[in-house]
DNA sequence: CCAAAAGTGTTATCGCTACACCCATGA
DNA sequence: TCATGGGTGTAGCGATAACACTTTTGG
């Protein structure tokens, strides 16, 4: 396949650069980090910078996120979202590139930070970021907007939880998102009033001596939930 | 300006078509309408399409979009967003072209249906839209629910209106918006409540014998409001 | 004088917030 | 036995929703 195209159509058009950027948030009890690496190639070799890569022709946008994601976490089931385009004519002193930047959110495991360690990533606390490159720490501040807006009016908290999990932890995440304590009994009023929730007989006793219950989603509930798009905690 | 570019870096990488496409929202009593226009150049030419433009080298994408608003209205002071991207491989059969939607709202006038005509565009009611190419269908369904989402917690329906208006062409504005009717009392007491508004000595008799008061923004106050992301009014 | 839209208040309900004590358990 | 986190209920407040009559004025 011919990279500048082989088709009749659109000729005098110009052709592009186009990247995609992933703000790779993961969360941990402690709070939100960012996924960093330092940039490989020229300019702006050895800086810290998010993970990106350019659209191939044959890849659509989305899979070309989901690429970079695999490369560099090894995750494929993570969820991600387009933030948006960053298109202005200098951004990139490299050339003329048009980045569309994704987010994605994924629980911390042990693994993952290995895995980052082996291509030079690292997870960064959220509130100690080092300098970035070009216009990346204006994308991580409009993901963090983006992603508190959208954890109101969508259950995207729960894409970072196990399939079995308890409450505080549910709560603990929201905390982490929303940066703020949340009130135990009414959490879990709010939570379980939403009735999207299963009572499990099991425990989860890693994190109190007492053990807190485990809850599941109820699919049929949950996809329910996520069409209409219910009003969220706050 | 070479094309596809001088500079020295990123030179393995793929150069791709990208298109700004807009979704052109138009405001009037008797509900929402669309811009569309038929297609000059192949394929598909003479067919129903948004309004688009591939973006050029020099020229952001942003200004890509406001460009294409520019001429086909006229209007350059317009809102408008960006919706996301569509970026499948084979979504344009005339070759690879990554599209980023735009969506804009404004208020349909007379002259505007007059430059609309020039250009063989046209304003269709929101509800009898003819086939459109491509993924435009789904570009219009995503901008509308991004549209409402959007208007219940940024000031959007105020975009639309005229310096001076009144209390129910606001309603009407936001009935037009959600589609369902909204009550004059309660519509009243909320917005009059967030204290936004000043009510001039002038009345409107446009559309009533008794007429109705003129208001107007105070602008420090409706600043304020936009950076807070009122709830609003549902 | 009447049609047509503008303007106005009250009440019931619901959801959110704030708040403090007991429970179960492993060490 | 005690330290730690898990679990529970209630009362007050504010916001929303439902609802009907009077006012103004051009024709």
């Amino acid at each position: 396949m011919n990279k500048s195209s082989s088709k009749p159509f659109y000729v005098d058009a110009d052709r592009l650069l186009l990247a995609v950027d992933c703000i790779i948030f993961g969360f941990e009890r402690d709070g939100l980090k960012l996924l960093l690496f330092q940039r490989k190639v020229a300019p702006f070799q050895q800086e810290w910078s998010l993970i990106g890569s350019f659209v191939k022709t044959q890849e659509s946008v989305r899979n070309a996120a989901k690429r970079v994601l695999k490369i560099h976490t090894g995750l494929t089931n993570v969820f991600m979202e387009e933030l948006g385009s960053y298109g202005s004519v200098d951004r990139d002193p490299g050339d003329r590139v048009i980045a569309i930047a994704h987010y994605a959110l994924m629980r911390l495991q042990e693994e993952d930070k290995q895995i980052a360690a082996e291509y030079k990533a690292q997870w960064f606390d959220i509130d100690e970021l080092p300098a970035l490159i070009l216009d990346h720490q204006q994308m991580v501040e409009d993901a963090l907007e983006k992603l508190r807006r959208k954890a109101r009016y969508r259950p995207i908290g729960f894409e970072l939880l196990p399939e079995k999990f308890t409450i505080p932890q549910l709560r603990v995440l929201y905390e982490v998102i929303y940066q703020r304590a949340l009130d135990r009994r009414n959490f879990r009023k709010k939570i379980l009033s939403m009735n999207v929730l299963e009572k499990l007989a099991e425990k989860d006793k890693t994190s109190s001596r007492k053990g807190a219950y485990l809850y599941r989603f109820i699919p049929a509930k949950y996809q329910e939930m996520v069409e209409k798009g219910v009003d969220f905690v706050i």
